[in-house]
RNA sequence: AGGGAUAUGGUGUAAUGGCAGCACAACAGAUUUUGGAUCUGUUAGUUUAGGUUCGAAUCCUAGUAUCCCUGCCA
């Protein structure tokens, strides 16, 4: 896991001691299979606990019966198994939990936190208010503790019917965070739990339960997506009522979505249900079972999971990054093989007798970027490469591949033409000398001499033997979806705002970009060598990309090989397979909706008050931005008007837009506006450095003390002797040859570095002007 | 409309006031008994406008764009 704002939050958490290792939690919901994108998620909260010695548990987030299953809730464990995940004794079940859930809840009662609400589910959603109204209280927002208590008893009971009553925490219906507006903690569910059975009738709700459950099982960082960041004001609310501590903390990152592929657990099921793929593990499939059957392996996953970045905004993520660490990981531990998926016959003479050929399994470059120096056979045995060969029988009936025979060969073919040279791998070059066609126009066989090893060829091919070979199946598949984004409806900037007819018809839309030839299906021959390998081999079939057998439907009577992922084709832009995406848009067009229209830069307009406020600052020697800034902002208004008002406010007013205002704003600012005269003074007296100046306020606003105190005790103001400059500047040159050849050559941009050292080296005390002369005499001179 | 989050080459991600870097992609060359792999090189970026500073991707102000929030889903 490369560094980035979690770890380093971890980091800095681990170094203050708040706790003696961290604890992560994948908390998936056991309503659907674990997909691509979940593995981005279990990846950054496993790995970040491995990576920091922290221990991280698997949780099934199981409180909604409804869609959950224990098929579910197995299958994610197999497939998290399969990545290679161990949590050992830590599985946890939401569900497992749900009597000391009960048991906070009623806590949270009796201390007057939360009461049960009666009011029908659309009256809930009316009082709630709007994001511009506040929430009015329910009639039944003040009940008495005990009622409460009894409620929630009699709910839990199974007294009421569903919707009669719900839990809510009391928090605050005026917040502008509508999560906050009273939140729904437990509603009643008749339903049958695939664990607790019928055991229960209410059912805690995510806000609720996810927090306490962290918590219970000792969460230090909880990490979620980013939709949930509205979330994180219930959750640290609970966790302050209910007194945790030492307690969990939220963090929210980006998700990561796939070009080409979709993840929504209802679009997947609409593609199964309908049966656009064979299941969910259909190789198509962005699940993990059908990565999993389509033969990418765990390290490939895990290195695609390392290489897309952690960040707080949503992305999608290249596909080529996904093909690529899939590709990498097969190259260096697939054996190469032989196989003709569109074959045609190839009549073959200057063989004297069939022989067999012994045939390397991997090329110079596998082998020499081996690390131990071995090689693994098809069963994963590790050998030297001179044993990492397999027997080639040839005959004098071949099939080559439709493909790499042209009779009219466009430009730059490196094949076999009339007349022409192309080597087969591993068994010489031939010279093809005629073909025969057949009645639709197609070349249906070739006749071609074996030649000496003297002869040239430029290119080369591969090849079975007719009599040897094993016929199959061949499986080619390819994207999914022919556009990078399916889930985006495109035409959402024709059609208009679109009466929503409920959660109901669902934008079905994206089925029109299925890729109609994800699927192809041929028939042909692989080498004989193959019969004797385990059935899960990887091969690379050489020049046509990565195979292994079907693990649903391959038999050894009826072998079907699926392709894993196609090889990188370099010539497929010329002519070859086609199934190339369409060129990428350019980021200008993709991006829908109107260009930002350029504006002159029109100062907001300020109510007359400000304006009036404004001109006196501008009076008093105020520029006029930090003036109209100060003019609309109360709480730095306030602060300014507390500084003396005499020739320092000019200097005192740009401090406090550029340098206080946050701070300020966030009532962290604890310099005293009086103090900033003096130190203004000090600067325009030249006794400072603006550099010191500012570095003394930022010390100032957090300590409280006054900057000129500070510059006088730590002596900032004496003035930098121009031996000393002089010194540092020497001392900074000598201490980087390097760079100092850099800049000379050409790499003047090392100014800023210098500069910086130089600056670092006198405390800030040097005048810019001074350290930009001296530097340019000691490089350049 | 209110609140929140985010914005760096085609894509993803670094740089925590001081050299805009890395990976993938693309392109070119070398090499190659896979039009693969490998190696070398090239192209290409700080959302906009102002401001502060010797110096801004980074700090300040105002825009723009995208996403999230008004389930008794998670």
């Amino acid at each position: 896991m490369a560094p980035n704002f979690i770890t380093e939050i971890i980091e800095r958490d681990l170094e203050a001691g708040r706790y003696p290792q961290i604890v992560t939690r994948f908390p998936p919901e056991p309503n659907g299979y674990l997909h691509l994108g979940h593995t981005f998620a279990s990846f950054l909260d496993f790995q970040t606990a491995v990576q920091y010695g922290g221990r991280y548990h698997l949780r099934m987030d199981d409180t909604n019966p409804e869609g959950e299953s224990e098929e579910f809730a197995q299958g994610i464990q197999d497939d998290l198994k399969w990545m290679g995940w161990e949590w050992g004794e830590h599985l946890y079940y939401a569900s497992d939990n749900f009597e000391r859930y009960y048991e906070y809840a009623v806590k949270l009662i009796r201390l007057g936190k939360a009461y049960v609400d009666s009011v029908s589910g659309d009256e809930m959603a009316r009082l709630r208010g709007t994001v511009s109204e506040a929430g009015t209280p329910s009639p039944y927002r003040e009940r008495p503790v005990e009622e409460n208590l009894d409620l929630f008893a009699r709910m839990r009971a199974g007294e009421f019917l569903e919707g009669a009553h719900v839990l809510r925490a009391k928090i605050d219906l005026a917040s502008a965070n509508m999560k906050l507006r009273d939140p729904v903690l437990y509603r009643i569910l008749r339903a049958d739990h695939y664990r607790a059975g019928t055991a229960w009738c209410i059912y805690p709700m995510y806000d609720f339960q996810h927090p306490l459950q962290d918590a219970l099982e000792g969460v230090t960082h909880s990490m979620c997506s980013l939709e949930f960041v509205d979330n994180r004001a219930i959750y640290d609310w609970l966790m302050e009522t209910l007194g945790f501590s030492p307690r969990p903390h939220q963090y929210e990152f980006g998700r990561r979505s796939l070009e080409y592929t979709i993840v929504s657990k209802r679009k997947l099921r609409l593609l199964v249900n309908e049966g656009h793929v064979s299941g969910w593990d259909d190789p198509r499939m962005p699940t993990l079972r059908a990565q999993r059957r389509l033969g990418v392996t765990p390290e490939a996953v895990r290195a695609f999971a390392a290489q897309i970045g952690v960040s707080r905004t949503n992305r999608t993520v290249d596909l080529a990054v996904y093909e690529n660490a899939v590709r990498g990981d097969l190259n260096h531990r697939a054996p190469r093989v032989m196989a003709v998926l569109e074959p045609l016959p190839v009549t073959l003479s200057g063989l004297d007798s069939e022989r067999v050929l012994s045939v390397p399994y991997y090329p110079h470059d596998v082998v020499q970027a081996s690390s131990d120096g071995l090689v693994p056979l098809p069963g994963g045995q590790r050998v030297p490469p001179e044993q990492a060969v397999r027997g080639v029988p040839l005959g004098t009936e071949l099939y080559i591949e439709q493909d790499d025979f042209s009779a009219d060969p466009p430009k730059g073919f490196k094949r076999l033409t009339l007349g022409g040279t192309v080597r087969l791998r591993g068994a010489g070059i031939i010279r093809a000398d005629r073909f025969d066609v057949g009645a639709d126009g197609n070349v249906t066989r070739v006749y071609a001499t074996l030649l000496g090893e003297e002869a040239k060829a430029g290119g080369v091919i591969h090849w079975v033997s007719a009599a040897h070979a094993l016929p199959a199946e061949f499986r080619l598949y390819d994207r999914l979806f022919s556009v990078p984004n399916p889930e985006r409806t495109e035409a959402s900037t024709d059609d208009l705002p679109e009466p929503e007819e409920d959660a109901a018809p669902m934008d079905a839309a994206f089925l029109r970009h299925l890729n109609p030839n994800s699927l192809r299906v041929t028939r042909g021959y692989v080498e004989g060598s193959v019969a004797a390998d385990p059935a899960d081999t990887r091969y690379q079939f050489e020049r046509q990309g990565y195979f292994w057998r079907d693990p649903v439907g391959s038999r050894e009577d009826a072998l079907v090989f699926g392709r894993i992922i196609t090889l990188k084709d370099a010539w497929a832009g010329n002519a070859g397979e086609a199934t190339k995406a369409e060129p990428r848009r350019p980021k200008a067009e993709a991006k829908a909706g109107p260009q930002p229209t350029p504006h002159a830069p029109q100062p907001t307009a300020l109510t007359p008050e400000q304006a009036a406020e404004a001109a006196r600052l501008s009076a008093l020697g105020v520029s006029d931005a930090d003036a109209r800034t100060l003019a609309r902002d109360p709480e730095l208004l306030a602060f300014i008007n507390m500084a003396a008002t005499d020739s320092t406010l000019a200097q005192v007013a740009s401090w406090t837009v550029n340098d206080l205002a946050a701070a300020i704003k966030g009532d962290r600012a604890r310099v005293q506006p009086a103090d900033l005269a003096p130190l203004a003074a000090l600067l325009a007296a030249g006794k400072v450095t603006s550099r010191v100046a500012r570095d003394t306020l930022a010390r100032a606003a957090e300590s409280g003390e006054a900057p000129a105190a500070i510059i006088e005790r730590e002596g900032l103001s004496a003035r930098l002797d121009p031996a000393e400059l002089a010194r540092a500047i020497a001392e900074t040159v000598a201490a980087n040859p390097d760079k100092v050849e850099a800049y000379r050559g050409g790499k003047v941009g090392l100014m800023g570095f210098f500069t910086g050292q130089v600056m670092r080296a006198t405390g800030g005390k040097a005048d810019p002007q001074a350290v930009a002369q001296g530097l340019k005499a000691a490089l350049e001179g």
